[in-house]
DNA sequence: GCCAACGTTGGC
DNA sequence: GCCAACGTTGGC
C-alpha cells in the first residue's frame, strides 16, 4: 500500500466532479510528464490512497481523499487530434502516455498550502520542496496518516 | 501578470 | 552528449 498526492486544477476537475462522477470514479488522463507516468505504470497500485490537491487556483491545497481503482490503460487524448493532450509521436501500437482510474473517498475542508507548510511533521513532503511541481508525488505513510488524521477525524 | 524553477527539444 | 532556447507549471 502506498499513498500519493495528484494535482488537478478545478477549473478541469475538482473534488466536486470526482464525488460527483458515476462510482465516484473518473479517468486520471492528461498526464504528460515522464516522471509522474513512470510513478502511474510502475508504482500506482490498486487501493493505493491519493490525497487530491487543487492547483492553479485561488486556494491551493489539499481537496479531498482518493483511492486508485484497477490498472494503468493508454490515455486515449493521447490519440485524439482534436484534444488539447494530443501527441503526435504516440501509436495505438505504441502509446506513450496512460490513464488511471481515482475513485473519491472523501471530499474534505480544504488543506490550505500555506497550512502545509506550517506542519513540522510534513517538511519532508515533496510537494513542498523548492522548484517541485511534479503533477504526481509520493507520500509517505507518516505523512497520510498525520493528514487523513486532520482531515477526517480518524485516529 | 510576473517570474522562478524545471522539463523538453533540437542543432551541432 | 552538450546546452541554448523555448515551453510549462504554479504560487503569489
Amino acid at each position: 500500500m502506498q499513498y500519493w498526492l495528484m494535482k488537478s486544477e478545478p477549473d478541469e476537475v475538482s473534488i466536486d466532479d470526482v464525488m460527483a462522477s458515476p462510482n465516484r470514479t473518473t479517468a486520471w488522463f492528461g498526464v504528460r510528464n515522464y516522471q509522474a507516468r513512470n510513478f502511474m505504470r510502475d508504482a500506482m497500485r490498486d487501493g493505493d490512497g491519493v490525497l487530491f490537491y487543487h492547483s492553479s487556483c485561488a486556494q491551493p491545497g489539499i481537496a479531498g481523499l482518493a483511492r486508485i481503482v484497477g490498472q494503468p490503460y493508454p490515455d486515449a487524448s493521447q490519440f485524439d487530434p482534436a484534444s488539447h493532450y494530443f501527441d503526435p509521436k504516440a501509436t495505438p501500437e505504441q502509446p506513450r502516455w496512460i490513464s488511471i482510474d481515482v475513485q473519491g473517498t472523501h471530499k474534505t475542508r480544504l488543506l490550505p498550502l500555506a497550512e502545509l507548510r506550517s506542519i513540522p511533521e510534513l517538511a519532508d513532503m515533496v510537494l513542498l520542496q523548492k522548484g517541485s511541481r511534479l503533477s504526481i508525488t509520493p507520500v509517505t505513510p507518516d505523512q497520510w496518516r498525520y493528514i487523513e488524521a486532520l482531515l477526517t477525524g480518524a485516529a
